[in-house]
DNA sequence: ACCAGTACCTAGTGCTACTGTATACCGGTA
DNA sequence: TACCGGTATACAGTAGCACTAGGTACTGGT
């Protein structure tokens, strides 16, 4: 991917993953390809799970083995309360940052105003 | 700071500066200070030193020593033209990623809606 | 002589995403 | 039977970035 993505993701994929758990319990392998299907195009697939062990180990979701028809058991992860919180608290730091991060862009496309 | 600020910063704290330095040339003293005042509370110095050696080495700016009457010689950066283009290119990553992520944002709100 | 403000620099740390590889389960096919 | 591709997870090693916690140096005021 590019370089400058992967930067920019760190901090910010964690904040998505919640976010896609908290529509709906889910579990690695799908995550990953929802993802693709979105325009994440090549999000590595050994990163999810490594954000999901961390999210696990941070107590945000809980965890369930469900058999599957087509291949080895699958983890799905559910959003709890903690989850919820720390995803809130996600949304309020990108919205700061989103925010002066677009006054930015607003002010770089007409020079100078010094205040 | 905050740990969620932190690493949402990183990637982004580049462009950032880059954005600065496209306004009008500046020294790091300056930029620390600058975004002090902005909200970007307590970024540390270290941290802007460290981010201006790395786009001087890449070759986004151009350096020139002044003498300062307050204190020890100001290193000031100016963008170039490889700098300039390094600022469109975080501006297009930015937007992608900040596009991305406020469709989630959106759906957030309201469940289920499968596409 | 000392201190605060200005101005810069650097070694070491922690966190995160990526790469590459390994494991395992299943169905289809040669 | 043997193999391969799709499904599904895991993990060791790598690289990049912001932070911590110092240090150096120049100036003016007390």
């Amino acid at each position: 991917m590019g370089n400058q993505m992967t930067e920019m993701l760190k901090g910010t994929l964690e904040g998505i993953v919640l976010a896609i758990l908290a529509r709906r319990s889910a579990y690695g392998y799908e995550i990953t390809a929802w993802l693709r299907d979105r325009g994440f195009s090549d999000i590595a697939e050994g990163t999810i799970y490594a954000l999901l062990v961390r999210v696990e180990q941070r107590g945000f979701v809980d965890v369930e083995k469900v058999p599957s028809e087509k291949g080895p058991p699958r983890k799905v992860y559910s959003l709890n309360a903690k989850g919820r919180e720390q995803l809130a608290e996600f949304w309020r730091t990108w919205s700061v940052l989103a925010e002066r991060i677009e006054q930015l862009h607003h002010n770089d496309h007409r020079q100078d105003e010094g205040a």
